[in-house]
DNA sequence: TTCCCCATGAGACTCATTCTCAACTTGGAG
DNA sequence: CTCCAAGTTGAGAATGAGTCTCATGGGGAA
């Protein structure tokens, strides 16, 4: 699996037609080797910081390009900034967020993910995609 | 529970140490009597078509109040803006979001409930609350 | 190499929401 | 009923994440 993540960008940035640059492999590099769900901000900051000429435009534009091709996924905390996770791995998952130290844990229910579709269905509609935050507090 | 209405607002804003306004009762009236879900330039503009001096800040302010006090649901899209529900019949539920029409379903299902808290507490946490939404299509 | 286009960066722009602060209300005290 | 301290309001400025613009720069097919 390590061994062909430097071809992944390169194949779809063909399969869609777009070049690739210094730019997108290092966007690239910076979320996948993350294991914490950062925002664009912190990811253009982290670039500048190694000495890596980017704009946040740039961030953004191939932040819209990964998740497009499901290479990253993007998720709205509800603070105003949304953060990215790299999905190599493409385990599906949910997650907690510790309302008391602002921690993010994954989590993965099969019952629970097939329970959403019975919902669905029940209506009328099947499901494209869903968003599932728990904001929970530690059993102290 | 229709008679009651009046004086649900008078003793919030007492319990909260605030003052009863013309504002704040104009913008609770507005979203307390519309079923759907509305966002914050929406009640605005409603207002003010009916002649009712209020502000957009004031508008933001009330609805904090509101939410607080579990009077009106506030949620998040994920389209950049907010959307408050009235909750006087304090039944809870989530939504499923049609992404071909835009349109808002509610569901609750009790068993989605109960899986949710079970989770939680399986990584040592329980649930203060949870955003849950499906983004569906109709099935052809 | 050449050359056509796509990609980039700096900064302007958008738009929901929040903040500021002078002027206005509210409601309890007297 | 009147007064007044303290809470509220409104207009518009400020904020901040994300998007857009457009002149300049750099891939890559031939």
């Amino acid at each position: 699996m390590a061994a062909q993540t430097p071809e992944i960008l390169t194949g779809i940035l063909h399969k869609e037609g777009l070049r690739y640059t210094v730019q997108r492999e290092a966007v690239w590099d910076e979320i996948r080797q993350s294991q914490e769900h950062r925002d664009a901000e912190d990811i253009y900051l982290s670039l500048r910081t190694k000495g890596i000429q980017v704009s946040r435009a740039t961030v953004y534009r191939t932040m819209d390009v990964l998740v497009k091709n499901k290479l990253v996924r993007k998720m709205d905390v509800g603070d105003g900034r949304c953060r990215y996770e790299p999905r190599l791995d493409d385990n599906h998952h949910d997650h907690m967020i510790c309302t008391e130290t602002g921690d993010i844990i994954e989590f993965f229910d099969e019952e629970l993910e097939l329970l959403q579709e019975k919902i669905a269905r029940k209506h009328g509609y099947t499901v494209v995609r869903h968003v599932h935050q728990l904001f929970v507090k530690p059993i102290k």
